[in-house]
DNA sequence: GTCTGGTGCCTAATTAGCTTAGACATTGAT
DNA sequence: ATCAATGTCTAAGCTAATTAGGCACCAGAC
């Protein structure tokens, strides 16, 4: 069999950038970052890889559009998770919510931590930051120390989601050890407040 | 210009696995894990790709060898990071060396994260957990707790070193926000301990 | 000195993937 | 009916990993 000319071919399937990204993130949640190819994205879509770039900006192009919107979508949930709460409720449902959303996508948590050089990604990625840093409000903290104690909460959470993720953490009861981060982040923060009021 | 045949060839160079190493290592920490190639490594060492399959397992072998070198001096680093010291004195030098370990080698420290399935890794990983746990028995909790103290410290250094890696900290003086990360931890640890004992 | 085997490099060729260029069918507006 | 825009296609070039097979070099045996 040899057809080297005449074929029928199937024109104007009308992708869009949204079916390129979501059949990015359908691969990206079975097989891994490391899987995500053209290659593979085209195939699942039943279209050749070139076409894709009519959607997207080749391979980097689409990793950055799959990072920015996961971030979104992360910093929408984390918005979601402390309303109506505040105090150490909040910090507690914050950090649950964090640590739930990174263990149901743990492909795309990973691509939230990728440098993006558009500023979109700016703009997705403050959702996180803020509505951290909104709840710490509640504790009255100076500024600079405020945001001194809201990196070390984002590390935090980000350590152990992440050394999680890789397996790095060793037997044991992870749920307990997760309540111990932020019970001893909420006992020294608890101890911050406490050192200023009674100052 | 066209010599289909006969050519002098410069053979028997004499690399050795160390040497293949090295030169992934030079390239790893010039340009990043993603451009550590085998193409590259051939080019610096002045062979054709191929040849590097006598001393490496391929891209990913090469890559595991070097992320188990990386773990191996990491956790050298550590250990020799608290000698001599104890309490929270050894608490502040671990911390300490483990971000200096990683900014100076920003790239060595992400492979030590790479989940590699070879028994070696599991050795060279012990040193880093051992020299924390050992600082950490210094403060008498009970057993189950002092994994989970340990887990949080490693979290919030791993955490940290990481946001701060890829830029994600934001404005700020980082090296007060790093200070800020250990205070806190040692002020909840400070708190279980007079908890414990005060029982 | 010659043989012989191992080692470590080589070239050649295959495969997978990204990317660009250019062709052309389909669509919807005129 | 025509026409331009759109979105897909094929073809081709490139980089890189990997496998297969060849051959030089070296050491030791005789």
């Amino acid at each position: 069999m040899f057809k080297p000319y005449a074929r029928p071919m199937a024109r104007k399937r009308g992708l869009d950038h949204a079916d390129v990204l979501d059949a990015g993130f359908a691969i990206l949640d079975r097989d891994g970052a490391e899987r995500v190819t053209l290659k593979a994205v085209a195939d699942l879509l039943d279209v050749q890889s070139p076409s894709l770039y009519s959607h997207v900006a080749g391979l980097q192009g689409l990793l950055d559009d799959l990072a920015i919107a996961a971030t979104a979508a992360f910093g929408e949930a984390l918005r979601n998770s402390a309303i109506g709460i505040a105090g150490d409720d909040a910090v507690r449902a914050f950090a649950h919510a964090y640590r739930r959303w990174a263990i149901d996508h743990p492909a795309r948590y990973g691509l939230t931590l990728r440098s993006v050089d558009r500023p979109e990604r700016r703009a997705a990625g403050i959702g996180a930051v803020e509505t951290m840093d909104t709840i710490l409000a509640h504790y009255g903290l100076e500024s600079r120390e405020a945001s001194r104690v809201g990196r070390s909460l984002r590390a935090s959470l980000h350590g152990f989601v992440t050394l999680q993720a890789a397996d790095a953490l060793g037997r044991g009861d992870h749920d307990a050890s997760f309540e111990a981060v932020i019970d001893l982040f909420l006992d020294g923060l608890r101890g911050r407040v406490v050192a200023r009021s009674g100052t």
